[in-house]
DNA sequence: AGCATTCTTGAAAGCGCTATCATGTTATCA
DNA sequence: TGATAACATGATAGCGCTTTCAAGAATGCT
């Protein structure tokens, strides 16, 4: 088949699909009408009508748009910038999305920053030249500024962030209290010593986990022991080395709070090599409620932030902001959801 | 010239934007120039290259894809469909997809059609619609005669089919071998009683990967029981309500063959709710090898095919494609990956 | 009936870019 | 040195659509 490319086949091997002047041709009418007639712009006779519809039908034609962007300045297309397409987390979030923007006849674009700032940078960028009439951030990790910046041009709805103002919209989760709620029921069930797993430590998210973890601690007078606390970088495989590291370490703790499932799958993964059961010898807690999580066992004790409804008031509020209002959306409140991998201590202690 | 340009304060207020014709006025060239210097399309002299760079810079200007790809044909865009866009085993592969575009200057576009052959004719509708240069579909569900057609007009690479003429080239993942291969690890550890929890059926991955458990079984001589087998989608939960119906129903085997790790995520948590120890009392074998299997107890015992590869391979493919070469890719074949989920039968036999 | 309104409709000008064609300029060869 | 080939560049014509602008047709009013 292909072997060489020949001089210029160019778009004239699109001949398949049609377009909205061959339509009209075909119509006996002109382009404008059919463009009038495909967006509602203005009444059609009915007769008109028909023979646009007719001829739409026969030569099965679809609107290009691409073109109606370039034409319109709209481009009914919204840029989704997620930190990592293959995060199962933020892919519920992504799935949100979707969801609420297809069914307003919107297309989202995808696309991935690998918790880059300049990533993030270029991503947002890419989607300008595409104009986009619109961005979404799942996690941003720009600097407010820079954010603030963009949101000049193109509304924007960022999440994890607590900042607004005019097309720059919001969409905070409270992984401070849900840190809290973890710590606080780990207390509650007689745990003094509660190591920490942390996430990567310039993620924004990390950050406020930690700071519910010692605002549960100091709550309760419990001294915050920097020693407790290992770094991970919310991967499986930094879950199980930050708890290697801690047992190395001498240290002694009854609980471990993983900054989010997946480190907490690592944790397990740790102490089955360890030889210590959970809960009996160690209770865990997560964070995010992957799918997987009430599925291990012990099935894992954690804080649900449903990121799949986040997403979808995230496309609507999109939508909502394109469509000229100032909507001040607010996100469901974290829940603790108590599995089996937490248990009292000591172990005959009643809770 | 014009007489009365009719001026359109309309696309003013993206003033922000700059585009080629503001870049050419700056520096003193025509937009052809700039044109030519941004694609490589023709020298363009020292002088008017460091005049066009400065003027870019000081602009900020982003080449505009849509314009472009509306003017010269191409968009250097590519269309990926994927079925989930939530799936943690495809969202590897997304990831090597974009990994290799993004590095050779393409876009991918996601879309995702839920295992359903009308969304996936929707997606592939609207990504021709924005006249992607080309469409990688991971694993399609359309029927063959549907995607040879579309590949008439637009350069397509698809996963898990095999097929291929043209336009259209097929990256055929071996599940039946992947399959065979953990059905005859488990024969070979001695257990005759192994029951197969199958994946959605209408899914032509699940076919091929019951195939290759039956291929197995068949080569040692052990018969084909469906009692053995319950229907799953490959989701977490259908895998503990399969296993949890095996039981029930009274059949005996010593060893669960899990069509793919999430459901084997499930029945790790329906052998747990029984009491049953993995892999002291049953044996589990999974297909995908997620992320997280290393990490759960007892690790999982699994086929490893890495989608993250045929994501790359994928997208190398869709570039030659487009580059004018027929190419012949071939997927890496299935790995074994054995861990401690799976034990000898009788347990005090040897291996 | 006469004039002002209100539709319906087509012509034409772009959106931002690429690609063809035509035009100077400079290098190359008899 | 004159003629030919080989560049570098600009002008121009679209890609497929939307959107003024203005002209006709149909309607309303006094």
């Amino acid at each position: 088949m292909a072997k060489t490319i020949p001089s210029r086949p160019k778009a004239s091997s699109r001949d398949t699909v049609s377009t909205l002047e061959m339509v009209a041709a075909k119509a006996g009418v002109s382009p404008s009408t059919v463009s009038r007639f495909l967006n509602g712009t203005a009444t059609v006779s009915e007769a008109k009508r028909m023979a646009i519809e007719a001829a739409i039908k026969k030569l099965n034609f679809v609107a290009n748009p691409i073109a109606s962007g370039l034409a319109g300045g709209k481009s009914r297309c919204i840029g989704v910038v997620t930190q990592a397409i293959d995060s199962p987390f933020y892919g519920r979030g992504l799935m949100g999305i979707e969801e609420v923007l297809i069914a307003a006849d919107y297309v989202p674009l995808f696309v991935s920053s690998h918790w880059r700032e300049q990533d993030e940078m270029r991503c947002i960028s890419s989607l300008e030249g595409r104009r986009v009439d619109g961005i979404i951030i799942l996690t941003a990790c720009l600097p407010d500024k820079t954010l603030l910046d963009v949101a000049k041009r193109t509304p924007m709805v960022i999440t994890g962030r607590d900042l607004g103002s005019g097309q720059l919209i919001s969409l905070k989760f409270d992984h401070y209290n849900g840190a809290r709620m973890a710590t606080e029921h780990l207390i509650s069930l007689g745990h003094r010593q509660i190591a920490f797993l942390k996430g990567t430590p310039s993620h924004p998210d990390a950050t406020e986990r930690l700071n519910g973890y010692r605002a549960a601690l100091k709550a309760h007078d419990i001294p915050y022991d920097p020693k407790l606390t290992a770094r991970g970088d919310f991967g499986e495989a930094s879950g199980e080395k930050a708890t290697q590291l801690l047992f190395n370490s001498g240290v002694k703790f009854s609980a471990i709070f993983a900054a989010n499932d997946q480190m907490a799958y690592g944790a397990y993964s740790a102490l089955y090599q360890l030889g210590l059961r959970i809960p009996d010898d160690i209770s865990v807690v997560g964070f995010d409620d992957l799918p997987a999580s009430s599925f291990i066992s012990p099935p894992l004790t954690t804080v649900k932030h449903s990121i799949y409804e986040i997403g979808k008031i995230a496309a609507q509020t999109m939508i909502q902001l394109i469509g000229g209002s100032a909507p001040s959306p607010e996100a469901p409140p974290p829940e603790l959801i108590i599995r089996k991998s937490t248990q009292s201590y000591p172990a005959d202690s009643k809770q």
